[in-house]
DNA sequence: CTGAAAGCGCTAACAG
DNA sequence: CTGTTAGCGCTTTCAG
């Protein structure tokens, strides 16, 4: 490998002056800056970024954290990220953590030991307690660990009530909901957004609520359960989009024609949900965005090196496709 | 940060031996060993990974190139690799390429200049010149780049022929194919194996060919165009699962009955085949094995720092779910 | 068995 | 405007 050494021992200057040019700072006569420019052209000579981070103490590398990048809501959000990393120069680390709180405090110190320059975080498991050992900056995302840390999120609540209202609003007389697993934060809350709209209706009784997991198979024999229980089902809100395909295939099994007989709507806005047949009605995310909000914030933050906490929501919106009943 | 002088200070020796025990490497009296643990334990000290990358001139990091994380056939790939990364002590980083060369290179110099020891790329425009002024290992995935390269990929060929054959054996009598883009190397090589079974056939003719992109909405409006040119056609074989998917929907859209009238197979088994109703009969691919044995070459020539060529070859096996007729 | 010292490649005072 | 030098944190000869 070629180093500074030998471009300025080819230019005839020390390689204080190399390091000048290469950084544009400082001046140095534009003569000689010339004759460097020759040296590294002739070279092919490329500064060494391991010993640029050691000295900086930073490496312009960022990590992303997801549970399992095989969820596919997360492929979008992690390309979100790595666009914007990527285009402010760094390197974009990605981890699976399995919401496995071993895992994520394994990685946690070894990228702290690389150097990483920040963190940005999708995890249950995370706390505080875990996050004050951590001297570079984090944003939480897609779930809040702690009020002291930026956060990027959803309006979660607001959304599972809108989308309990769209089906009531569709005429459904009796709605359901299809829940993701304890662990995870989103799942109260959407779960507390369906409670919000349904809890004082007459109808309502307690086993409308179906445990489920963020998985299609588990969601799919939930959901026939729960339509062989209570046949007088006509609308389902599946806590998240890969549930909702579930649901949507334990009615084709069942022979329930969707969305004549019965209307589903899922949450997230993730593309499985347009390859499905009969299409899901959603409320979609905006990931993308999501993400690339998190990775600015997160660059933000390392460059001004400062701790002021900014928490961003966006807004779910509906999108009607064809697994509900149109609007009359 | 507390350092490898703050142990040695406090364990009264000198840095090499703290080195020594950091590395269990060299003679060390049990005694001071034993005092340099302690301090070690009392500072709370992590050696820094950034230095030591300096000396040895190699950072632990592996990085994966794929065209689009978002495409459903990547995340399971991307995992397979980071969980054999991770367990051999290796930083994963992700690169998505967009399949432009200009991205590859720069990726490619950014990620040297991090002194990352190993590459492991699935790509259809990198060329063996490209390559040749790298210094690190490189594997190959899913597509070869140069001969001598390792490599690990799947019998393409050979897997669409089995599909044309199995919807043969299904008495199947008008096969079409949805093929991929142009530039993907699989797309010509699974097309291949779809005329090695119908060419002679002499019902075939050329327009039961049928251009597609590996993207759902382009494949279902090939697939329409093509149901409603040929409606005598009573088999499709796509060229990977998004596109089975797309043709599915394209049946639906058009009141085909799948799999009574039209029996459809794609290729790669992704779970997304798994969601769509009917489910989509595959050529499945060992997506995680595959992922893990490139990992795991890759692994090896680092550690060997040898240059010993290997390729394997996977074989993609029938996975017969709901798009097809069963078998009499 | 242990310490002193050089050096990995680069940057940033500090002098000139 | 430019060179000298110290040092980022670690590992490894080389002496003892």
């Amino acid at each position: 490998m070629t180093t500074i050494k030998d471009v300025a021992k080819l230019a005839n200057v020390s390689t204080a002056t190399v390091s000048r040019v290469l950084n544009s700072n400082g001046y140095v006569n534009s003569a000689t800056k010339e004759r460097v420019k020759q040296a590294i052209e002739q070279l092919n000579y490329l500064p060494n970024d391991v010993a640029r981070s050691l000295f900086k103490g930073r490496s312009k590398m960022i990590a992303l954290f997801v549970p399992d990048i095989m969820n596919p809501y997360f492929p979008e959000l992690a390309r979100a990220v790595e666009d914007v990393t990527n285009h402010h120069e760094y390197t974009f680390v990605l981890c699976n953590t399995d919401d496995d709180i071993e895992k994520e405090l394994t990685y946690l110190s070894a990228l702290q030991q690389k150097s990483v320059d920040g963190f940005i975080i999708v995890s249950s498991t995370i706390s505080e307690e875990h996050i004050s050992k951590i001297n570079a900056p984090i944003v939480a995302l897609d779930r809040i660990l702690s009020s002291n840390l930026s956060s990027v999120t959803v309006n979660n609540r607001e959304g599972a009530r809108q989308a309990v209202q769209y089906l009531k609003s569709i005429e459904c007389k009796r709605i359901a909901h299809i829940c993701g697993p304890e662990h995870a934060g989103n799942t109260k809350t959407r779960l507390q957004g369906y409670l919000d709209e349904v809890q004082d209706e007459n109808w309502f009784i307690s086993s409308y609520i179906s445990p489920g997991e963020f998985n299609f198979e588990i969601a799919k024999q939930s959901a026939m359960k729960l339509l062989n229980d209570h046949p007088e089902i006509d609308g389902i809100f599946a806590g998240n989009d890969l549930m909702g395909a579930g649901a949507l295939s334990a009615a084709a099994n069942l022979g329930i024609n969707v969305p004549a007989d019965l209307s589903i709507i899922g949450f997230d806005g993730i593309a499985l949900g347009e390859t499905t047949t009969p299409s899901l009605t959603t409320m979609a995310q905006p990931i993308y965005d999501i993400g690339s909000k998190a990775a600015e914030m997160l660059v933000q933050q390392i460059s001004d090196n400062q701790t002021s906490i900014k928490s961003e929501e966006f807004k779910v919106v509906l999108t009607e496709r064809q697994s509900t009943r149109a609007r009359r």
